[in-house]
DNA sequence: GCGATTTTGTCTACATGGAAACAATCTTGG
DNA sequence: CCAAGATTGTTTCCATGTAGACAAAATCGC
């Protein structure tokens, strides 16, 4: 182990992209450590949380909103559907598009899996204290522009860009 | 637009893997914007880098200082050892290692793209103050567990972990 | 020394994600 | 109406990354 401690990495320990990849491995290893052979995955549960706070909503506004690729988005709905989890819909105003519910099934392997992909809110992160671990989330909220969940962030209309 | 913005993220806008990843992909955004036909992308260019810094270096420790795997490591040395970028050579005392130096052509490569990836240190990331990108470094390196470059950190032994 | 284990790099699958072309549908301009 | 363009989802191909088996070489225990 010491002789890749040995290497010097130079500026690359100041580059915000190497230290995002970092801290991202760290942040999903733990996640990813324990997963069942059933496999619900990040991005699948991040689309059943969504489905489920979003009843009806189209599968390319998902896509969006999680900054992920509607091709990706097609192949991890077609899973779920597969599996049985989440059902398509596609409405009659707007036949291009596609409504997504959760089945019985997909509700509650979303219940179960819930306590695991959403730490609690307070949950500090690894080497940090409880407020360094805020002040890092609020960077990086600030930093990619989006809403924190505050309590109770004035509802107007924000001319965002 | 708006549809995606209408989309409710629920306790998904305060966990630090989605934030994580937010801020990574649009990090990253802004480097891979204009990338050259000749296409040196980040791997490769790190991997150049800390050659020339580690000169004669295993390919190995330089694969677990970066935090990719070794099959990877593989690959991106054989890509860099076909466009003469790099050279390899198997040391006589431990001839199952490979030590990896620049040909005459990867430090020009790695010389014309430094500016593009390696950022200036005090360079503020959008969104940010130059006070708040440094706190974001600063707790990032911390989470990682990663010595930050600092104006002569104390080069004791940290037994760390 | 010599067999067993460990280390190092490689290879072969396989999974994940992106780019671009495509078909179906809707919208717009005449 | 209807042809041209835009939107939505899908498909195909390719790049990137991981997992596990593997071969060569070193080290360890006896």
């Amino acid at each position: 182990m010491t002789a890749a401690e040995a290497i010097d990495l130079g500026r690359l320990s100041a580059e915000p992209g190497f230290l995002l990849r970092l801290a991202q491995l760290q942040v999903y290893e733990d996640l990813l450590a324990g997963l069942q052979p059933d496999g619900l995955r990040p991005g699948a549960f991040s689309v059943l949380y969504l489905v489920a706070r979003n009843p009806g909503a189209r599968q390319g506004a998902l896509a969006e909103r999680l900054t992920i690729k509607r091709a990706q988005m097609t192949k991890l709905v077609q899973a779920l559907v597969a599996r049985n989890l989440v059902t398509r819909h596609v409405p009659q105003d707007d036949r291009r598009g596609v409504q997504l519910r959760l089945t019985d099934a997909g509700a509650a392997l979303l219940k179960a899996h819930k306590t695991r992909f959403l730490a609690g809110d307070a949950q500090p992160l690894p080497n940090l204290s409880a407020a360094e671990t805020r002040t890092l989330k609020t960077l990086l909220a600030k930093l990619t522009r989006l809403e924190t969940a505050r309590p109770l962030p004035m509802r107007e209309k924000e001319t965002a860009s």
